[in-house]
DNA sequence: ATACTTGCAAAGGATTTGCATTGGC
DNA sequence: GCCAATGCAAATCCTTTGCAAGTAT
């Protein structure tokens, strides 16, 4: 593993995931100051495939990479746009069931309020 | 409603859903030639922010668009890439336990074999 | 030496946007 | 005539790729 190859993935281990590529550049620049946008993303790809990391797409099309390989859901917030991993197996579950245990691959992504500002979201009303 | 417009929105409904814009926009030419792509997107943007029709984004960062709009899941094949809804609708009472009901909106797209490709493999190796 | 990685820059594809023109009311 | 919607082309965004140079074994 290449010192760019492992940079990113510390970063990503590092961070509490769901991290952009061009988040992933910017913070790896700080430690090897000319790495290449293009090095990044071959890297996170071979990562990926090599399952070590997690990839999933955004509704608008970009995607954030994410420390935990194995599939499993995300809430986005529609408020501040904190990404959290949904831990419930329920939803994968369904999957294995629904597909009659054919299931490759799966990506869930829940826009919804998560609980900080549905709490300001309530004190403001109150 | 211009023509333009109505014509997506009903090529869209005369198929069985899960286009691309590129689809769409080939589909259209047969009837209004000069049609542009641009003005496909448009259309097809307001006709999602008016929940005519609804949207989902493939795991290549690409959009297909659906006559449904409500949210729910869809599988898609990983042999032959055929397109399902999942009926189903565990998955979402799932999501909006998990969202304590704030769920906004959903995507779910899962990768499997759909049960025709599950039977030719099954012949294959028979 | 050899094979694998890089940085860079150019290419690619999907989607959006600016603008003059067109078409319906 | 007026406003909204169009066609067209250029622009944008994210991502991938080709290639020459660099690196490690």
């Amino acid at each position: 593993m290449s010192r760019q190859k492992d940079l990113v993935l510390e970063i990503l281990n590092g961070s509490r995931g769901h991290l952009s590529a061009a988040q992933i550049y910017e913070s790896a620049r700080e430690r090897i100051h000319n790495i290449s946008l293009g090095t990044v993303y071959r890297d996170l790809g071979e990562l990926c495939r090599d399952g070590y990391i997690g990839r999933f797409v955004l509704s608008d099309g970009s995607s954030v990479y994410d420390r935990t390989p194995f599939p499993h859901g995300h809430l986005v917030c529609s408020e501040c746009g904190r990404i959290d991993d949904i831990e419930d197996p329920c939803l994968m579950d369904d999957l294995n069931r629904i597909t009659a245990g054919t299931l490759i691959s799966a990506e869930i992504v829940a826009e919804h309020i998560c609980p900080d500002c549905r709490s300001s979201i309530n004190r403001a009303k109150a």
